[in-house]
DNA sequence: CGCTAAGCGAGACGGTACGTCGAGTCTTGCT
DNA sequence: AGCAAGACTCGACGTACCGTCTCGCTTAGCG
């Protein structure tokens, strides 16, 4: 990852003080407002035309600044991310495995379509097919979490017995949540409800017997 | 730079390069190698440090060259995937529609995550999530055709009367290339036989009510 | 290049180079090789062949700090010129109007014809032809004041009482330095000692009406 | 002077015939709209931004036609020059030196201020201080024939007898000429009428010893 | 009278340099 | 020690013209 690989993971070191310059340690002022900058201008004006200049000016920040925490502008917008998206795409539980699964892959088409976070997850998975690091970077943060949630709802049926405890949980999740991000990010067709809805009746149809 | 004045006047300096552009069009040797460069290029150096003028020294052209036929370096790379991937991933009609499938789906799997063309198509995808011009020019030109393709086997089978009329093959489609591309692009898994050919089953039971 | 994208984000290449500029002004350091190496490619190659990445080359300089400081090829040659030129065309005074001016004339034939700062004069004159602001930057920072050089010899005369205080002083001038930057600019001919002294003769004989 | 040389000397060999394509050598026709155009634009957008390209579309020429013909910009102005400034700058003769002289002078000097031709002669001197060939082919096809024109009245006079044959002509043209191509090439002063006569005056009282 | 060959308009080509943008590095002076 | 400011080197951008090179048309003159 070049030179500065240490300021990925030290920039999210708390620190208590608001400060502009002093010794101890970095101001947590301009970070905040670095990662706000690049939100913005990304839905802004594209990622094409987002630049760190463009970041650090709006931010009202030193070039330098964000080249001392950030090794590229791939890496602000995954800590803008990261920072986000905390609203976590958990699925409920009703106890019901077909209304919660239904209503995950709701909220998870919704966040892909239209949320600003999802506009910047859009970005970043884009960027990972030409950059490994950041590939690993964003599995590593994000997707490794969010399969544990997709996963959630068939394991709570499982828990519950209303699922085969033999049933393969990975395929599932891979045919709910697959075929979403195939048109969110392939084909790029849109992901009404109905779509969703029927989905993940297809896959419940078969691994329920029905 | 002003009334500067005359700088460029006497380079009479002879250049002795051949070529074949004239009136009555471009030079198909300068659009091959333009193509091939720009191929050979992406596979070699990646997206990111693939350049217009990387191209032209590659390909033993000018820029201006290329610049008179191609507006971008998305368009170059466009062109080279329409070319090359004329090698179409058409499906097999073996008259039995899981084995048709099933093979269909490796090929896919073997084209998005081995080939050559298979790097272009990923790198025009990505760049296709910040560029909708280019999302359109790659519907148009190749997802357009390709889904006509993986429709194939379940229209065929429809047509023996082996698959209930009624069925819904796009979703069906979707399900089975859906999962094949999420993994690609998205959680950057490997795309085994195995994993395809249970995906197929996984729909195909449901589908032929097994 | 329209939404292309992320081309440059990742050269994390190292630049080992040192420089002086900071943010209380520019380089002088930058600023002297610049204008060094216009000085000298100009001599070496002509004014065609003098080109600003030429000089940033030469100066071992970033062609944009070139740009940043300077507007222009001829900007740079008009600094050039004024810092070389401080070796003003002073006249002596040895209280002999004769000679002195003599002497004075025959300098200024070889600032013109001899000098590494004249030949940059006659191609800043040059140049004055086709760009007025460039004349009128010529006339401001040089011609000006080197008018009142040539003015001095006779003023001092008159000053002296060796001339009549009514007499043309301007005319004087032009006839005595007219002649001379005529057979450089535009006859092309040789300025010999000769020309010179017959030339003052010729004015002085007329205005001490000997 | 490059490749074709032969084309600098060639073209003025009439061809009596109009055509546009024959094997009858080159068309006058495509001569003539090339000069026009060389000299409308040159007086248009000045030197700096007068390129063969817009002279042949101007001309409603190929731009092979004119590297056929003229080996560069400057030579197609010269060609221009020579051809327009057929109205020779000749002194008349009233049999009156002063007379003639003055009207010459002024003559000159509006020629060189006010004119189209003497706005294309300003272009080439001031080429001419960075081409020592378009200098020798200026000198050559102008410079020479005017300076003769310009000794004229001199020799007239001598002629007459009004005029001491022992007297240094070649000074005396140097002493008028000199201060009026100085003001308009180096000075940018403006040259009256006053300004040429007191010249001339000048020159006189000391020729005939006034 | 058809063939040949030159001049022409058109315009694609390989090149050089332009002037601009942004990347990432470095230095200074402030806090 | 972190920061704002901003000059620096460097690589690439997209453009403008250069001078060269076909191509296909037109049109004399020659056989």
């Amino acid at each position: 990852m070049g030179a500065d690989a240490g300021g990925t993971t030290d920039n999210r070191r708390a620190t208590t003080a608001r400060h502009t310059g002093n010794r101890h340690g970095r101001s947590e002022e301009a970070r905040q407002s670095v990662l706000e900058a690049a939100d913005d201008l990304l839905v802004e004006v594209g990622y094409t035309r987002l630049t760190i200049e463009g970041i650090a000016e709006r931010a009202g920040v030193a070039k330098q600044t964000i080249y001392r925490w950030w090794p590229s502008k791939n890496d602000i917008l995954m800590d803008a991310f990261v920072q986000d998206a905390a609203e976590d795409l958990i699925p409920a539980d009703t106890a019901d495995l077909r209304r919660d699964l239904r209503a995950h892959a709701r909220k998870v088409a919704l966040f892909l379509t239209k949320s600003d976070a999802g506009a910047v997850f859009r970005a970043l998975t884009a960027q990972a097919q030409h950059d490994s690091v950041l590939a690993a970077r964003l599995r590593a943060e994000h997707l490794g979490k969010q399969r544990r949630y997709d996963r959630l709802p068939f394991e709570r049926a499982v828990t519950r017995g209303a699922l085969d405890p033999g049933a393969d949980l990975d395929l599932a999740v891979d045919q709910v949540m697959g075929p979403v991000y195939y048109r969110v990010l392939v084909t790029g067709q849109s992901v009404p409800e109905e779509f969703t809805d029927t989905l993940v009746d297809a896959v419940l149809d078969r691994l329920t017997g029905a």
